[in-house]
DNA sequence: ACTTTTTGTGAGTGATTACTCACTATTTTA
DNA sequence: TAAAATAGTGAGTAATCACTCACAAAAAGT
């Protein structure tokens, strides 16, 4: 019988069953922990062997490189982050007229990604902090953005305002101005203010709002 | 003849002259510099050193730990951050009508805060980053904010409802609204994606529009 | 049952780390 | 100008780093 650790739902992509050896999860579970916490730079290997119960060797074994850990932990996440733009559905499901309005849209994009960020919360640290200081993952990040994310999302925008619901702002506006009200709300929430006391509904509630009221036409 | 870096501008908080040696100004440019690009984890005392062009030793002739050369430039850094909002005058010069609306106050606001991180991007690099992983720089970001940046901008939001002009929404949430806007456009701008064409005047124009469309009673 | 492959081990490696210290050079003070 | 204080040096140090490797155990294949 295999655990279902969170990690392992996060980085299995193909959906394959028994990618990850027992000692394997324990090592990536002891080094999203602690990359989120101290950052990969001051997180050694050795660390990372004794909390998760296995020898230095182990880590070496299944990882060719401390980077190469790092990779196997961001890549996935960087990809499952952006997933829901990524989907076939995706798009369709709105030309399909399953959502009315770009109102709609943006609430089951929000509390989608919300949920989504509160079950990873570690990983998406390690990923939002290792983003300035890797290049790999910075241009993974912005290739991932510009082909896939960035055209779906125009299209959506496009539709809505043809249909008369949005104003002619410029589409990369209104795109920036969608997503940073969603990314600022879920940073300040999880990673800024963590133990400030938030009403999460009635928060996402008032950032929606507001933003449609000022791309509304 | 005192040469004037910008570094220097930023970091003597009392404004006295001759506050730093030659050989010191040196360790505190190439310091911002790497640790802006790698991350200070990431990056040795003897690298910075060279690049300043100084011996290893000369770095802790004037700073106990290397941590300490870390706090030196973030803590003035996080405090200029925050200046406008430390400021006596900022609040009498609403209060004075100095700015008729809410609009034109966030206007200066943006203007002056886009201008700052211009100058001092590599600086604000550094804060953002190592903010994540050093809990003392982000007790005193957090104490910063509560004791002075919150209650002065919750009188200037109080004012501008009393006046009529923003809507009743709750004090927290228009002052997390509005920071998060700027604050996530100069991410986006200088940050995420610095080599997107931007057009400044007009993207933060529309920052502004669409934030005060949805703040407006 | 035997071989092969995979998984796990931990002592050992050279390189690098933050930091020290005895010493010199320069500036300030008396 | 002599003494004192400050600024700068660079070889040296113990600790730690990412990583290797010869070997053992377990699992899988035949």
């Amino acid at each position: 019988m295999s655990e279902h650790s969170w990690i392992q739902e996060l980085l299995q992509i193909g959906g394959k069953e028994g990618q990850f050896s027992e000692k394997q999860l324990k090592i990536l579970e002891a080094a999203v922990e602690m990359f989120a916490e101290k950052g990969y730079a001051a997180t050694s290997t050795s660390e990372i062997a004794k909390k998760a119960g296995v020898a230095e060797g182990t880590i070496f074994r299944h990882y060719k490189t401390k980077k190469d850990l790092l990779l196997a932990i961001v890549t996935p996440t960087l990809f499952q982050s952006v997933a829901p733009f990524l989907a076939k559905e995706f798009v369709r499901e709105v030309f399909d007229n399953e959502y009315e309005t770009y109102e709609q849209f943006l609430r089951a994009v929000f509390s989608n990604r919300y949920a989504f960020v509160k079950k990873y919360l570690p990983a998406i640290r390690v990923l939002w902090q290792e983003l300035a200081f890797h290049s790999e993952i910075k241009q993974c990040f912005q290739r991932v953005f510009t082909e896939h994310v960035y055209p779906k999302f125009a299209r959506i925008v496009r539709h809505f305002q043809e249909k008369g619901e949005l104003a002619e702002l410029p589409v990369d506006s209104v795109i920036r101005l969608t997503i940073t009200s969603l990314a600022s709300f879920l940073a300040a929430r999880f990673l800024l203010l963590p133990d400030h006391h938030w009403d999460d509904e009635a928060e996402m509630e008032r950032t929606i709002h507001v933003l449609m009221n000022g791309l509304r036409r």
